[in-house]
DNA sequence: TAGATTGTTAATCGATTAACAATC
DNA sequence: TAGATTGTTAATCGATTAACAATC
């Protein structure tokens, strides 16, 4: 596992995978007009305690007002620069297969600041992509990786093509990949990150649950 | 946390997660026709230990022999039946959507036994689902739930009306809940399951990598 | 039998929770 | 000031790893 480091602590996988829900859960209560909230609240809101709460916000860097809680748009502000949500990041999309082009058309990751200028396959005929996207031919992804700045590529390939193109992205410089393919990618280039979502393992937990459930 | 048993064993959240994995490395040993295997293939296939490997077997019921290791079709066929892929179960997916018709045609889950059977939508005029499966009005959900075996239920609606979907469906009587849409699903009652997938969740633990990786 | 590798217990490590001093 | 709630350390809990006896 690598470590990351904010202001000299160590953060965990697991503070880490925190940090998006902390960050959802600030928007869903700035939305709704409050301003302040204290790690009680939050804690009901993620189904955590206040202690982990305040335990994980010591970790990345303490927020708070004591006596009082947290400030929602303040708090809200650092968990987003914590996790680099203040940035703009340029994505392609590796295959226009119905998920490659439903990712490339989802919106709410463009609100967030990730914007897909790209989508690539061996096949661009009959295919759509949104305005200010290009739809390439795969073959054409080095040239257009030397010409354009691009922070992530997003990975929605069948199985088979997926190592393959995994390497010409590393060979690329490409630093950060997003991974919808059914198989566990990893590289042993350590500048590089993969997040890898697994939708069909997800799937099999859910099998699991239903079968082994108790009180039911 | 819900607590989840096999032969009077408790199985941890930790396992359960690992499992699936097991079963994806298991299938593709069995795919290039390798027969026997050992905790350390496994461990390495996976990126954990060894030691994790016996370990989580041994949580789930032992499946070894002593001195030799795994028979890959026999660890397989019982790892498929701990999480219950050796049924079938019949879905449906309610919001028509680039990620609901993305779900609904793709191949991978039927092929694992999840069988898809309708799609809801309030709109389904111009579009297409596979051959047997239905497209039907949302308004038809309770309808059709009442006079149609369904074991779990694939959210891929808008933020706004995940909600309501879910008070209905828990209310027709679904106990499996595979939820797509950017919202944290919970419910009290005790005997329906959810899995969350959270895309933009994943996204963000990249950008925060991203932004946080050492020893680059 | 000797060698290999699991099954299982014990030790270690890390994450979560509890407690409370600091302080707004 | 008194009350509230954080920041921070310490205690607890659970998961991972190590060790090795069992046994194929």
């Amino acid at each position: 596992m690598d470590i990351y480091v904010n202001h000299d602590k160590v953060i965990s996988d697991a503070v880490i995978k925190r940090l998006p829900r902390y960050y959802r859960a600030l928007k869903d209560l700035e939305m709704e007009g409050v301003s302040k909230v204290n790690s009680t609240v939050i804690a009901d809101m993620l189904r955590i305690t206040a202690s982990q709460v305040r335990q994980d916000f010591y970790t990345v860097g303490g927020h708070g007002i004591q006596g009082y809680g947290y400030e929602v748009s303040t708090l809200l502000g650092d968990i987003a620069a914590i996790l680099g949500l203040d940035k703009r990041y340029d994505m392609i999309i590796i295959g226009a297969g119905r998920i490659g082009l439903a990712l490339s058309a989802y919106k709410g990751f463009r609100h967030e600041g990730f914007v897909c200028k790209a989508v690539f396959d061996v096949v661009t005929e009959g295919k759509h992509v949104g305005d200010g996207q290009q739809l390439l031919h795969i073959d054409c992804l080095e040239e257009y990786l030397s010409h354009n700045h691009t922070d992530i590529a997003v990975i929605a390939t069948q199985k088979e093509e997926t190592h393959a193109i995994l390497d010409r992205l590393v060979a690329s410089g490409i630093k950060a990949i997003w991974n919808f393919a059914p198989i566990d990618l990893a590289t042993d280039d350590k500048s590089v990150v993969i997040e890898n979502i697994n939708m069909s393992e997800s799937l099999f937990v859910l099998a699991f649950k239903m079968n082994n459930k108790l009180n039911g």
